[in-house]
DNA sequence: ATGAATGTGAACAAATCGTAAAAACTATTT
DNA sequence: AAATAGTTTTTACGATTTGTTCACATTCAT
């Protein structure tokens, strides 16, 4: 995306399509179409676009499902489209890991603007392997802060590592051994035990029912972070 | 560099290798490796690395000299490594252009973060951030002053420093290395806890009941300016 | 059913931090 | 050159937070 960003309109009204495309075409960003959930994920596979705009009401599959579905493997932004009467809350949009929030009908000028912010925010910390997002969790490693579900939940240094580490590696099983010297360094020789007990609290901390995602425990190797599917 | 970083690592103990090559898997970073100094400089000019990790003790050809025979071509980026012990002193390998330097035994976090933070500084381009203001807070560093209210508050050349570094990477924590590093250069041997005070005395100088920013502690790691709390 | 691996709470140990005060350093004036 | 004021650095100690280990309960695979 080093020069003009590529963006993945999502949308079953092809009005909507034909005005952001032009807006788009005005800014010289180029873009593809999606007109259901399904078609939808399948653009956001081969398209990998900089940056996804997303209505709610779609056939196949709502926006929030396809968010949820976007959120297990990629961290694209994306930005929620919802008509003015469609009662879906905007602290639910932003807490399934979405970046902006835009009621319709909407303006130009707006549009542009948001997808300007949310592009530059995103661009800002360069190469984010830093900062990781899923539905209702945040890992990051700039500030060393987790929000589980927007809320920031005081976690230790060592338990926001682990967790950073398991989590960029999702379905990834590591042993103990792997983490202890990926977190505690080379020349650590300690219980290997320890790492438990900060499994233990991390559980503890983030946990909530109907996660879409948990530390797993894989009997006689190790832990890894699984996203649901 | 795009992407991900390469790296090339010169040491001749395999164990860094080893270690150094988990963490950098695990940032999907790329990796060479040289075993001695004369591989180390064929490595450079074939591998043309983005970064340059050399250890001062090496056969054949010590760090010091691969040091200037890569400054006499190329400006790559890179980072000394020495073991606790060794009598190099730290400011010759700084002279001789390095950009960094590691003492062994390392911890993962103190690599990995010392090499995102040369080559932050590297490809950043130096924009005038030397004014800085905040609700309730000014911080110029062309005159030296701050300002908290609009009131003007004395503060020290090392304070006004600190705060203006911290503040201008909002949110980011700077571990005390780092913060020395940077205010004081890469020549500084003395106590990191000097930080600490200096950190002390700023917060007593600018902190206000409901100021929406702060100078915070993060346990273990550091401390970062942060913004609304 | 059995032994090995893991979950968990609690006790203990270690590391880190805030702070104040002393010491060292610097620059300037007398 | 000595004195002074201002700044920086070091040191020390207590308070706090975090990390580790242990013991025991539970679960797992065979």
């Amino acid at each position: 995306m080093a020069t003009a960003p590529h963006i993945l309109i999502c949308d079953d009204d092809p009005v909507v399509h034909e005005s952001l495309g032009l807006y788009f075409e005005n800014e010289h960003f180029t873009y593809s179409s999606a007109y259901d959930g399904r078609d939808a994920l399948a653009h956001v596979a081969s398209d990998k676009p900089d940056l996804i705009i997303l209505d709610v009401m779609m056939p196949e599959k709502t926006g929030i499902e396809v968010c949820r579905e976007i959120r297990k493997t990629l961290s694209t932004p994306i930005i929620i489209l919802t008509a003015k009467g469609e009662e879906i809350d905007r602290v639910l949009g932003l807490e399934l890991g979405a970046d902006d929030y835009i009621v319709k009908p909407f303006s130009p000028r707006e549009v542009i603007a948001r997808i300007k912010a949310v592009l530059r925010r995103i661009n800002e910390p360069q190469e984010n392997t830093s900062f990781l997002r899923f539905e209702g969790l945040e890992i990051n490693l700039d500030n060393y802060q987790v929000k589980v579900k927007g809320e920031l939940v005081p976690c230790t240094p060592k338990e926001v590592e682990i967790l950073h580490l398991l989590a960029s590696h999702i379905g990834q099983v590591m042993d103990r051994e792997q983490i202890l010297s990926l977190i505690w360094g080379y020349d650590y020789f300690g219980d290997t035990r320890t790492v438990d007990t900060h499994i233990k609290r991390i559980r503890q901390k983030i946990y909530y029912e109907g996660a879409p995602w948990s530390l797993i425990t894989v009997y006689g190797v190790g832990y890894k972070f699984e996203v649901n599917s």
